[in-house]
RNA sequence: GUGGACAUAGCUCAGCUGGUAGAGCCCUGGAUUGUGGUUCCAGUUGUCGCGGGUUCGACUCCCGUUGUCCACCCCA
């Protein structure tokens, strides 16, 4: 074969399929639950959009995005993350003038051109939940909440909720400022990596593995809020307390996208290696006014599908109860397919689900794959049936048959329904 | 973008220090001339990822390339 999928892309098919499908149904209701409605945004946009409210300087930006250039020359980007084209979405729907709080979830394919790796695509889906016009720390507890209801939705247990403030442009400039005085104080203590980060992107030292050492000498976050901040902050964590939400303080979390206020948290799942953190979220209050808007405080979070599914705890989704046809149509001599189709027809009008076999292979062949389909009941129509106007309509789990006159075939099948089907 | 491992039939894999490929599953046919989920028999599996080099000869060794996996950067 000439083609090959592209790098860090998946075919889903089969079994897979069937788990994708219940997993994405679990979550559009319990984000209903929640009174979170669904919002279906381009996959692709003016690629100004992520460069102003990522940020440049990120990585996501730098260099994981697939940007191409449409007939007119627009520079245009395949989404790397879904929180700017919601915010985007929603001034320009002018969604903001119904004030109160909107809530929206989204599903769907995100792109980075990154390195493919355990739990990581280059088309990789995300689940997320905005929740925009509301800087009430109410609404931080209830996407803590949600998301944590994400996974126990799917059996999970053991994950820990990790929790930090990053500031508002109010203390956080001042912050970085003091990081790295500290951190220039620290010479040659730093690893190389860190070097350089001290100069570009301060924060991300508090990423760093091999500089444990150094880290406790570094400035906190959390000592450096600002009043409104840190009392934002504080109101969280005794809501969360008061919903019997437990989580750890981490002052050393800081999100890789520019646009994170107050708020980030992550939820990690330990013993799912290096792509342990199942969900990552939190405030964007200056991210309305960056895309050219109002000041729009909004909180929310994603999480990444693949990573979700593949962690999920073998006995939680449940496959097996998905029948995926009723009836079966073994046809022998395909001189009457016709005639089954149209029996098949009949049944489907009556509600039966039925795939008929039409590839006049083997009967043998025919009443195997019947099996396999988990079918109750396999009609069979050949030249026997046909003389005699009817069709042969075995019970799959006994072996036993009967021959049914055509027109009394949909009254059959449902008077076994009951017993069947139900 | 960096480092490491790997790449053989549709799938899972074997193939020792170079002599041009094998098993299981699947699939097809038969025992059962139209009857499955259990047997038994037989058969088809293939540019040994791609390109180049060394050699009388390369699946095997060397180089490059593409892809996969793992880790880093970063992130979901």
């Amino acid at each position: 074969m000439r083609f090959k999928r592209p790098r860090g892309t998946q075919d889903i098919f089969g079994d897979r399929m069937d788990r994708w499908n219940i997993m994405e149904k679990r979550l559009i209701e319990l984000a209903a639950r929640f009174g979170y409605t669904e919002i279906r945004t381009p996959v692709f946009e003016v690629s100004d959009l992520f460069i102003r409210a990522v940020g440049e300087g990120s990585d996501i930006v730098s260099k994981e995005m697939y940007t191409f250039r449409d007939k007119k020359k627009r520079s245009l980007t395949l989404r790397p993350e879904n929180t700017a084209p919601v915010m985007r979405a929603f001034l320009e729907n002018g969604l903001h003038r119904r004030g109160g709080i909107t809530r929206f979830f989204y599903i769907g394919p995100m792109f980075r051109y990154d390195r493919p790796q355990a739990g990581r695509f280059r088309q990789f889906h995300q689940f997320g939940v905005e929740a925009l016009g509301s800087s009430n720390p109410g609404i931080d507890a209830e996407i803590i909440d949600l998301s944590l209801e994400v996974y126990k939705a799917f059996g999970f247990r053991g994950l820990e909720v990790r929790l930090n403030s990053v500031g508002c442009p109010k203390c956080r400039p001042s912050f970085i400022e003091t990081l790295q005085s500290s951190l220039s104080g620290l010479g040659k203590e730093l690893c190389d990596a860190c070097s350089e980060r001290a100069v570009t992107n301060p924060l991300r030292v508090f990423d760093c593995k091999d500089c444990d050492d150094v880290k406790k000498k570094l400035p906190v976050i959390t000592d450096n809020l600002c009043d409104e901040c840190m009392m934002h902050f504080k109101e969280l964590q005794s809501l969360l307390t008061d919903m019997r939400i437990s989580f750890v303080i981490d002052p050393l979390l800081v999100r890789g996208l520019d646009y994170y206020t107050k708020t980030a948290f992550e939820i990690l799942h330990p013993g799912a290696g290096a792509q342990n953190a199942l969900c990552g979220g939190g405030r964007y209050d200056g991210l309305a006014e960056d895309c050219g808007g109002p000041f729009i405080p909004a909180i929310g979070f994603s999480s990444g599908l693949e990573r979700l599914l593949d962690n999920i705890p073998d006995d939680a989704l449940d496959l097996s109860t998905g029948r995926k046809t009723d009836l079966f149509f073994a046809v022998p001599d395909q001189e009457f397919c016709a005639k089954a189709m149209n029996l098949a027809s009949e049944l489907r009008g009556a509600g039966f689900s039925i795939e008929v076999e039409l590839s006049g292979r083997a009967m043998k062949k025919q009443l195997k794959t019947a099996s396999e389909s988990g079918a109750c009941y396999t009609l069979i129509l050949g030249n026997d049936e046909m003389e005699k106007d009817g069709v042969t309509i075995k019970d799959m789990e006994t072996g036993g048959q009967v021959l049914v006159p055509f027109d009394e075939v949909v009254r059959y099948i449902k008077r076994g329904r009951k017993e069947k089907f139900e």
